[in-house]
DNA sequence: CTGAAAGCGCTTACAG
DNA sequence: CTGAAAGCGCTTACAG
């Protein structure tokens, strides 16, 4: 490929004024920018990323820090909201291959070493034996649904407590008083919000909440049928669970189903994400809408006007959540009304 | 970050001495080799990945060309495959964020100016403006499933025509005679060899093919949707079907419901891809199975041994597939059976 | 407005 | 076995 020199050299001028006109310096004259872009042109030049970087110290590029597989739909959708973010950026993103079974591997090491200009983290725990580097380092961060802040690492997440409390709501008022919780880990924002959610829910419509109808499990499909299973047990079973996400309400109706029982007729069931997938499956999820692309898409964003403005103080967003109804929810004992 | 020029002063050494010892190269004293070992430790240096670049004319990094939307089960799994085999590979992936709407952006200019050393491409139309100046270049590159090649370009896809055969034959045996086919387009091998299986097994048992239960739409869940409508309106309608996605699939079934018919009792149905949500789908998917994971993986793996060795020629990969019976087929009118 | 020169952090002949 | 020097392709004071 053509280099600086090349142009240079066919347009007659140094590299420095070719590296001007590149770089949009105002201090080059209307002719000699005219003659050198055509240059730049005629050759098909385009700069040298690595070379640039290099003496600039740095490279253009977010590095994304994720544990959770890309089958997992939300990280899924978020991946699609960080693309278009990152569609006319000038940035582009690297999926660093990262060793977590390998304990001498270091991924603050590997963003340095790659000269990443900031990190995109999601599907990050919190004891994360690499989140303590990482957040010591000062490569500026953005995590997804998480509440980890740094000096230099901020937060987007949805309005969990909201979303959830709709949810409660919309079963209360069909008539459901035995309305069961199914959520991930309670120790982090996330799945703190969204329990505050329906604690609060309950309370408003003066619902009871036995002990046993709050189960902590694991996001996933399996996590919804491990849960559901055990509040099938239940002598005073639910007539309506609150799922923290959709896969674990895909899981829970799996088990109703295998029960012999319906959803909605038997029990009712709320996801939580509107994933794609809310939709296609069979029932359609009545499910509580985060706006996954946006939230992608804000993240990039916002971290890179971190990037670019060293005193841009890491803030914390939260955007907005609704319920989504669909086939999922109905009135308790639907099926013979 | 410390520079190779730190830990040759910390180490008493040269430069040049450091290079070698990071480098492994032979011609280095054990005595210095342990002690500038040591002092890469002390100082955690790692080298700069630009710099090294820039002068070997590299940057370990393989640039994904993909113009299909990663909520795409395929695409995801895929994805999966590729992560696991650049883990310990050395290489990075970076997914260049395309301006495919821009006219004047050209997707190998981006893979030049960034260095990067293969490109792995997928979801990729034979006739994508990028196409023709991606296979001139030589960029050494891997196609999944389309059967493009070049003198640096080879490809991987499935054993398409078998595994479409063991799908009608699976029908047939049940008993079905009037089995359908809903498929991608037929002008590309996956799409044309796909087709040959379902009219080869066909034969194969005797049955016959009407021209319209050959109907050709796209991948997706609303390909499905728009082609089973068209099937539905037939007078002699079809009691099986086999899409070539799962998506597709899913969309036929969607279909079927909606008018009031079931799977399987009325009317059968298969998919193709056995992607993780042809499993969770309820009901869950009768389809042919390819192994997306490790076609990902060895698409990388063939990629980089093409890198490394600029001599070996751009293979074409085949990897097997098998039909996995599940709930969405049984025998014609199993319903009142 | 233009260009010579130093430097970003590496590797690689080459000389010793 | 070791190191001085040139060079990869850029940018940036700085001098003119």
């Amino acid at each position: 490929m053509a280099s600086i020199h090349d142009v240079a050299k066919e347009a007659g001028v140094s590299v420095a004024t070719v590296s001007k006109v590149i770089n949009n310096y105002p201090d080059v004259s209307d002719k000699t920018r005219k003659k050198v872009s055509q240059t730049i042109k005629d050759l098909k030049y385009h700069p040298n990323v690595a070379a640039r970087g290099l003496v600039k110290g740095r490279s253009w590029t977010v590095g994304v820090f994720v544990t959770s597989p890309f089958t997992n739909p939300f990280v899924t959708e978020l991946l699609e909201g960080i693309k278009t973010a990152l569609q006319n950026s000038g940035y582009d993103l690297v999926l660093l291959s990262t060793r977590f079974d390998d304990d001498s591997y270091s991924f603050v090491e590997h963003c340095l070493s790659r000269n990443v200009d900031g990190v995109v983290g999601f599907g990050v725990d919190r004891d994360d034996p690499h989140l303590e580097e990482l957040l010591k380092s000062d490569i500026p961060t953005m995590f997804v649904d998480a509440d980890i802040r740094g000096p230099r690492a901020g937060y987007i997440t949805t309005e969990n407590k909201a979303g959830t409390m709709q949810a409660v709501a919309h079963l209360a008022e069909l008539g459901h008083s035995r309305i069961a919780f199914i959520s991930g880990e309670l120790d982090n924002a996330v799945g703190a919000l969204r329990h505050e959610g329906y604690l609060e829910g309950m309370k408003t419509h003066k619902l009871n909440v036995p002990e046993s109808y709050v189960k902590v499990s694991d996001y996933s499909m399996e996590g919804g049928t491990v849960a559901m299973n055990e509040l099938m047990e239940l002598k005073e079973r639910p007539t309506a669970v609150v799922c923290t996400s959709d896969m674990m309400a895909i899981g829970a109706i799996s088990v109703i189903h295998r029960s012999g029982l319906s959803v909605p007729e038997d029990i009712s069931v709320v996801g939580f994400d509107n994933t794609y997938y809310s939709e296609i499956f069979s029932p359609a999820l009545t499910t509580i809408n985060q706006n996954i692309r946006s939230i992608g898409s804000h993240a990039i964003e916002t971290l890179i006007t971190m990037i670019e403005n060293t005193d841009f103080l890491p803030p914390v967003v939260t955007e907005p959540s609704n319920l989504v109804v669909r086939c999922t929810t109905a009135k308790p004992g639907g099926a013979k009304s």
